[in-house]
DNA sequence: TTATTTTGATATAACGTTATATCTATCGTC
DNA sequence: GACGATAGATATAACGTTATATCAAAATAA
């Protein structure tokens, strides 16, 4: 059990100085062939590992970036993080994540833990009712910070989202044009701000069809919801005849719910999701939904936190990835 | 755009010494009220946070755990994380998560990061084939180290696994009383070690009620490998009439590809899965599997690392979580 | 009273790096 | 052969903490 190798250890047993020893660990300097090899060698055999913490704290560089998402099981969110990592990886970066459970308390102690370790950068998708404290204190420590699907209201930070209200737009329209008339909006918390840009994308659908009615279903996100809601749902508005869901799950829930009662998805309700999860394609009928990028999302959050480390002033940007509508077998003319 | 306050600077803004101001945030020596008062006001307007990376190097204290997992979007594994989470936080650590994604090279160089952010311990599912030399180069920092559900076969770190081979005995015991002779273990790696567990279970099951034949077939785990290769497997051995399965997600796609062809599960084909996961009560017909206990996994695993971070030296110690056959639907007497 | 302990604060050094300045020996140039 | 330039190394200080030792003043004990 001998003690951890430093510098000091390593520059003796190389017989340099640890400046020397340093510079030939980071390659930089003007160093001899020779002594280059010297050190090498006792690096390799001491198992010499530089601590990061000392040399960020001298350098001031911050090799490493946080991710802290509110689900961090959500297959979604799991290929935002390839994108992000594969991308920061190439420039030298550790990422790791932190999981808010969309719960602001346990945001709190994460964010704050995450401000005393001094990392650099905050890739973030603020919990549900963030409040304007914890923003203020992400502020106040200048942190390089890009938020995605979901942005601060207190706070303008680098911004990616989703083209939420387009692809409600879409989806909404496409139905109204296999002649659906009773569209409802389901699921979702009602406080959501990306909800309420797709509900915004749904209504203006609806109205520019000159239809005025419009229900929107408040229920959680996953699949258990949708089966349990489905039934109130139907009893309340019987002549519901399409649902635009706020994500696959509770989509796919619904469609359970639905066959068990003997009903088709499809033929006597159309349904379409959120978010194009590998079960989507699966699923019997296949769910239509609304597909979007994660992996390219990820990618541009890993370009534009380092921009945003390379020039800490510059103005915030927004970018919105793109989505899809994908047809599958939920989806049918109104009869 | 201020420099960040520091103790220095806070000192000065309260006018005491730096000792006394860093006691003061650290609630520890002997300060007089009034101080105390005074640092702390000033801390709250300069909104000072304390450098952990400093305060770790000088203290040798470590208050982040990371935990190193092959799928991050595994919910298994997500429950795990929480039960991780919930202990560890009361106890002041931080906890973040890298993911391998099942891959030595990404592995490699996430520990290699790892080691030199020099958190307090890890909490390791180690990659399909991990080398010799990764698992030497985290001896050599002797890191406190504990496994879940793979364990390392070059070292000797504490672990606490599933109890696998009793889970699949139990299971293919049931199958074989409900008159199934012909049963296949269906999905996993070869390479893997619990598959192996797992497959012992089946084979001993087997043996001990005289049927000598035994089928496994290989396939990676998900959804659409078990759509795609449940039909191979039919084609070679048209005799199967129970599948004790390696993963929930594998089941339930072949479930789904023998729906496909107009047989039900259960009733043509006895499946059982491994894992419990959400979908496999959701699922139509819902899946017979073997339940296993991830929050108390977790909660256990931070137990076990606090303790190896308390006492390196202490014996290696094993733990197995109980597991636990859950029947549904899927399951049925052989015709 | 004097000696001793306690209280509340501070001075100093150290953790392991890296940035900057400095230094010597060698090289090339005229 | 004198001079500046350069290559290759090193000395020193600094990053922001905390552990340890020290210190003066006040409180207590003898």
């Amino acid at each position: 059990m001998t003690k951890k190798p430093n510098l000091k250890t390593l520059a003796q047993a190389a017989g340099v100085s640890v400046p020397t020893a340093s510079q030939v660990m980071r390659g930089t300097g003007r160093i001899s062939e020779e002594t280059r090899k010297k050190v090498l060698k006792a690096a390799e055999r001491l198992h010499y590992v530089p601590d990061g913490r000392a040399a960020s704290m001298r350098s001031g560089e911050k090799r490493e970036i946080g991710m802290l998402i509110h689900r961090i099981s959500n297959p979604f969110n799991a290929e935002v993080i390839s994108g992000v990592s594969d991308h920061l990886e190439g420039h030298g970066y550790l990422v790791s994540i932190l999981d808010s459970r969309d719960d602001v308390q346990h945001q709190k102690k994460n964010l704050e833990a995450f401000i005393r370790s001094s990392r650099g950068g905050l890739i973030w998708v603020p919990a549900h009712d963030t409040p304007k404290t914890t923003i203020d204190m992400l502020r106040t420590h200048s942190i390089p910070t890009v938020t995605f699907l979901r942005q601060s209201k207190f706070a303008q930070f680098d911004h990616i989202g989703l083209k939420n209200t387009e692809a409600t737009y879409a989806a909404t329209r496409h139905l109204i044009e296999l002649g659906h008339k009773r569209i409802v909006y389901f699921g979702g918390e009602p406080h959501s701000d990306v909800r309420q840009e797709r509900i915004e994308g749904f209504k203006s659908a609806l109205k520019e069809y000159g239809i005025d009615q419009h229900v929107v279903w408040d229920a959680p996100d996953d699949k258990s919801s949708g089966v349990n809601e489905l039934h109130q749902l139907l009893n309340q508005h019987p002549d519901t005849t399409a649902l635009i869901c706020n994500g696959d799950m509770i989509a796919l829930g619904a469609c359970f719910a639905l066959q068990k009662t003997g009903k088709a998805p499809g033929k006597d309700l159309s349904i379409i999701g959120f978010d194009n999860v590998q079960d989507a394609a699966l699923a019997t009928p296949a769910l239509s939904t609304i597909s979007t990028h994660p992996y390219e999302l990820g990618t541009l959050l890993a370009k534009t936190i380092l921009d945003r480390i390379a020039d800490p002033l510059q103005p915030v940007k927004t970018s919105q990835i793109e989505t899809q509508l994908i047809l599958r077998e939920t989806t049918a003319p109104a009869t």
